[in-house]
DNA sequence: ATGTAGATGCAAATGCATTGCATTTGCACT
DNA sequence: AGTGCAAATGCAATGCATTTGCATCTACAT
């Protein structure tokens, strides 16, 4: 994503516009899986274009409430990641040796929720789905 | 589950047996839901059998080695939660109103992993299903 | 009954996330 | 372009959940 680009979503979505902002919202937008805070913070510094952590935390809290990113918790570790959300409903294949996340071109469960909505009396509004396993590459290994 | 299944459970897979131990055990046993850590120590001290909280820690750390518990995410906080795996491979309906989880009965989603491990050339070894939205009682208020 | 490895409780340390506050900056208005 | 002000930032301090070090205690084998 250019730097106008990441400066259009900020103006489109009434967000205040600073360097900072954009440089967050390009490295979600570079990334092809989600990113930690502490990813997204190690990436930044390597461009020298270092942004507090604090600030990096409040930009994913804006960009949250206005729906721009999905937040998740790492499904090995205990931190949360961010994806943006432009790429919209996903889930994620994790390997569980090299930690890595890939995204899934489509989602499995949504046919299969339909039935489970009925048979629990309950309104389904979301899901989350995580599948692990060993990635090729780990796999040749 | 009784103090004496509980001990038994322990014996059988070469746990030293405590009064703590047998507690925690019970407690996971008798719910109905994936627990907090937190949880868990709060309803030990509404039987008077308090335990404290890092010796439930370290419960929940022998229980995963030896696979008698699961632990996950609390899918809306930011905690761990722990379930008997006794009870099997099992996903949850969790309501973002009340925040209680319940028990799904099947699993949604085995057949169509699947096809997504020939297309993804990824070696599937498990799955972590999240459903959210509104439970009957919340609904009906 | 006794010795010992392992379990416990407590307090302190850690890691991730959030917040308070002084300072800076973007931006609307002149 | 200059000015004012609300909002954003950086930094340090704080809040929670979890982990760890260490002194003490306890279950269990002998």
């Amino acid at each position: 994503m250019t730097k106008v680009q990441a400066a259009d979503l900020l103006r489109r979505n009434g967000i205040k516009k600073t360097r900072q902002r954009e440089a967050v919202v390009r490295i979600l937008a570079e990334a092809q899986a989600p990113l930690s805070v502490d990813s997204i913070h190690v990436r930044l510094r390597h461009k020298d274009d270092s942004v507090n952590l604090s600030t990096i935390y409040r930009m994913l809290e804006v960009l949250l409430e206005k729906g721009l990113v999905e937040q998740m918790h790492h499904p090995l570790g205990s931190k949360f990641t961010y994806v943006l959300s432009a790429y919209g409903h996903s889930h994620h294949l994790t390997c569980t040796r090299c930690g890595v996340s890939t995204r899934m071109d489509s989602c499995p469960v949504t046919t299969a929720l339909g039935q489970l909505e009925a048979s629990h009396n309950f309104h389904i509004t979301g899901h989350r789905l995580e599948v692990f396993g060993v990635c090729a590459a780990c796999k040749s290994k």
